[in-house]
DNA sequence: TAATAGAAATTACATCTGTAATCTTAGGAG
DNA sequence: CTCCTAAGATTACAGATGTAATTTCTATTA
């Protein structure tokens, strides 16, 4: 099993950015992240070296220029990250945290069906 | 409104300790701690003086101690970080964050029926 | 082929974090 | 009243982070 390497708050900016957009270059990344982040286009290089170093991203090189890939799982990233939030804030248990939650989202009908299926899923083991 | 200054990963322990026991002398927090990391008795003072600095702290000077308390609301510091989480890692959209927990999460039925309720709450608006 | 422009690599630098150790001081022991 | 001890205050120091600027290449153009 790899281990993930730790993505700090700017860096899960340039990681969603490749995840949705599949490879994508430098530039890419900073049009993409423009609307989202007010960052200069040097500050969008620095994140994604950090994350190359990582070994969050790797990259293919395209003549002078690199396309950089995602090369950790979307999945597995929000799965450690999620759990990590639960244990910092919740203690562990995601009950409360839950609660929490479903009490204050805006939920739409549809989400509520949703997640009231889920749950009656889980209810019946 | 004030400000609520940022909470560390290891400042949140300290933190939670007391929101918990309410004001408790260092000694005493570094007492609380002890089972859940293993930090030196220093590590734990400057920590809880990180957050006085931060303004997450207070304390009341008795004798030669202080006792401290957190100044700082447990349930706006949840909100907060709260927030912040699903806006880093699902992008602000509370549907899908609920459903990865909903499934992966080991809940009683208790639990399960509790969470419906609050759900079907929502439902009526 | 030489110059240029635009990538990537390197360097910058203040602040925050994790993790303590050392210094200072005031209250209690003698 | 003095000395010691334990609290709190100050200092330490490396690595992470936010936020870029500067330097170095290299492929393309003139």
């Amino acid at each position: 099993m790899k281990k993930l390497p730790k993505i700090s708050e700017s860096e899960w900016l340039v990681m969603q950015a490749l995840w949705s957009r599949g490879p994508l270059t430098a530039n890419e990344v900073v049009e993409e992240l423009a609307p989202k982040a007010k960052w200069k286009p040097k500050t969008v290089k620095t994140l994604i070296n950090r994350l190359v170093k990582k070994g969050a991203v790797k990259f293919k090189k395209e003549g002078r220029k690199y396309r950089y890939y995602a090369a950790v799982s979307e999945a597995k990233c929000v799965g450690t990250e999620s759990r990590s939030f639960v244990q910092r804030v919740y203690g562990g248990t995601a009950r409360p945290m839950l609660a929490a939650f479903l009490e204050d989202a805006e939920l739409s009908a549809e989400d509520i069906a949703e997640l009231k299926k889920i749950l009656e899923q889980k209810e019946g083991e």
